[in-house]
DNA sequence: ATTGAAAGTGATATACT
DNA sequence: AGTATATCACTTTCAAT
């Protein structure tokens, strides 16, 4: 099976165009058409290029999580014994809706999450309540954030 | 300085909206006003509301690096020397584009960030070229995420 | 690849309930 | 908060280059 992703190529109109809409999804094509200097059809047919090589993913609105009260983010390495069954595990992670990444990684952790929180309280209950309770969790190891003062996607 | 943000109401119907919006961004808001039988002015005001509030915080194309030849992410603690400055730091590091996230965080790292290479070479450059020749870098350790399983937002 | 035009659809403001 | 309506803007397709 051939997972590799095609090869695209990518010039400075495609890179303008990924720039304004990496930043706001909503902007219209015309309006970038306008900018760029090429009619609203050529941007479309661009657009769809781009869609059809899979480089653009799909879009999103993003929810600011403060305004719902969560202040905490935290990151945090987990044990797992060795019966464990990862993927029963990631089943009962992603239960939990402050789970936002689960990670298979290298190194000590069998799993590294990311994930939010109200205050250290909540926190606290997810680890030691949610997470630990969860058949195959051996222990857990927390890094808290403080401030997040990069947050971006790859530049194209 | 009051820096807790406002508490908003948040019903059935907006949360149908978000649900649609943070799925795909550019979906009509006339579609999703079909969808939950009320007019598009409605819903075009409660997206307003939405906005208003921050709880919305904006849209964004999603990239994907793979496409892109990325295909290595890692999470990498940093060392600093006690004299460092730590904003020139992620001055610093932010001139790396591979650098999506970059956090103060609790614990024995000053740093921890969130980066995408290419192949395990191009993250030992990244490391042992890039991010350890900034001044006050002491010394890095290294997470490599072999597969991600959860990448989502959180629910409203 | 890009264009211009045409047809369909969506966004937005306003006045009213 | 919601609707109805009107106007303007945007999207999408297609034949032509």
């Amino acid at each position: 099976m051939n997972t590799k992703p095609k090869t695209i190529a990518i010039d400075g109109i495609d890179k303008k165009i990924l720039r304004v809409l990496t930043e706001d999804a909503r902007t219209p094509i015309l309006e970038i058409a306008r900018n760029v200097g090429i009619s609203g059809a050529a941007i479309h047919q661009r657009l769809k290029k781009l869609e059809k090589s899979k480089l653009l993913s799909g879009s999103k609105f993003v929810i600011n999580p403060k305004v719902l009260g969560y202040s905490t983010m935290a990151f945090v390495g987990v044990y797992l014994d060795k019966a464990a069954n990862t993927d029963d595990v990631v089943k009962a992670l992603r239960r939990f809706p402050e789970v936002l990444e689960c990670h298979f990684t290298t190194g000590n952790y069998n799993l590294f999450i990311k994930l939010l929180s109200i205050d250290n309280e909540h926190l606290m209950h997810l680890l030691n309540k949610n997470i630990q309770s969860i058949e195959g969790v051996l222990r857990t190891e927390s890094l808290i954030s403080l401030d997040q003062q990069i947050d971006r996607q790859i530049l194209v």
